[in-house]
DNA sequence: GCTTGATCTGAACGCCCGTTCAGTTAAACC
DNA sequence: GGTTTAACTGAACGGGCGTTCAGATCAAGC
């Protein structure tokens, strides 16, 4: 036995990559093995190596992915204003964001260790990227008198965990519509830095 | 070979759990085996079934010891007064405790799909009941008009996922001590639910 | 319709896994 | 000092791991 019917690599590889985005976030990377990935797409571990040199790059792929439409979504998002109407925005952008794509964001918060060091530095150096525009934003409001942060840094991290935190207990069954969601934590945000 | 000089089971015991509780905070439950524990504290892999049944035995007691120890010390340190000081008591303890034993915050955060259902359930129920005091003192300020918060569960998750956070940055070496990471998280804290 | 190249199988490679256990040694007790 | 028991070794069990590759089969272009 050989190619199967039906075979095509540019539907066998997305595939590949949503497979082991499940599984990854599921069971956590080292727990998962190639066979069951293939399993999953219907393939003999042996073939998953037409698209991806190693499990390492896999999982890589996936998380520079992930950060990269975060960027992109961010840069095209972002339309500017005064800083209080920017943190708004970024506030409901990232809850909305991450809450699309539950299994990328666990994967790239979990998995971290797993990677090796030169792609993690990668994945971190993109991550700083990404809360610089946070950052950015609570400098200038707080130069503007907008807000009153003590540490600009923590305020910033601080705001990012809380946001992302929503998707540890957000259900798409439960009673909250994401437009609340965003609200509710777009309350809490502002009086948080508030002056 | 057998019994080795200076063998007794209640110092090997401890260690076992010191090395178990470091290497899966370092790389991670299902990327550790049992040959690297009994390495680290200089044992075949065999010895260690003498203080564990099996290896998943041995991360459910990381982090059950890890939960009742947070709810004893909670238990302990809250010392009533009027829900802002309650509040601002909490902070401060979250904060302090957590940065503490950050191996052991990572594990109970990270872990949690490798435990069994069964396992599952008494973790989660153990950290209900740590995140409902905290939602009761919301809730009594509230009641109290000394709080706003539009969602009292949502706003004890995002203060929580907001304190936790720390341990992802916060360095001993840093530029700040741990007296004043409270304070810069306390002060927010206390606007973000502020009337 | 033939050829070519993309796609996949199935088997194999060497290695590591969690767990068990008979046997051996050191500590503890009288 | 002899006996008992706790602590540990070393080897083995069956099985799964990531990865490679020759060979088979299908899709596509002429």
């Amino acid at each position: 036995m050989a190619r199967t019917q039906g075979s095509h690599s540019e539907i066998t590889g997305p595939r590949v990559e949503a497979a082991a985005l499940r599984l990854f976030a599921r069971h956590g990377f080292a727990a998962v093995s190639m066979r069951q990935i293939a399993g999953e797409v219907g393939l003999q571990a042996g073939a998953l190596y037409n698209y991806t040199p190693d499990k390492q790059s896999l999982l890589f792929g996936l998380m520079k992915g992930h950060m990269d439409s975060l960027l992109d979504a961010r840069a095209q998002a972002d339309k500017g204003g005064d800083p209080v109407a920017r943190l708004e925005h970024f506030t409901r952008f990232h809850i909305r964001f991450h809450l699309e794509r539950p299994d990328a964001v666990f994967i790239s918060y979990m998995e971290l260790r797993n990677l090796t060091p030169e792609n993690f530095e990668v994945i971190e150096g993109l991550r700083r990227r990404y809360e610089d525009e946070l950052e950015g934003i609570l400098r200038e409001g707080a130069a503007a008198g907008l807000f009153d942060v003590a540490d600009t840094k923590v305020a910033t991290l601080a705001v990012i965990a809380m946001l992302t935190g929503v998707t540890t207990w957000y259900r798409q069954e439960g009673r909250l519509t994401v437009p609340e969601v965003e609200t509710i934590y777009w309350d809490m945000v502002r009086k948080a830095v508030a002056a």
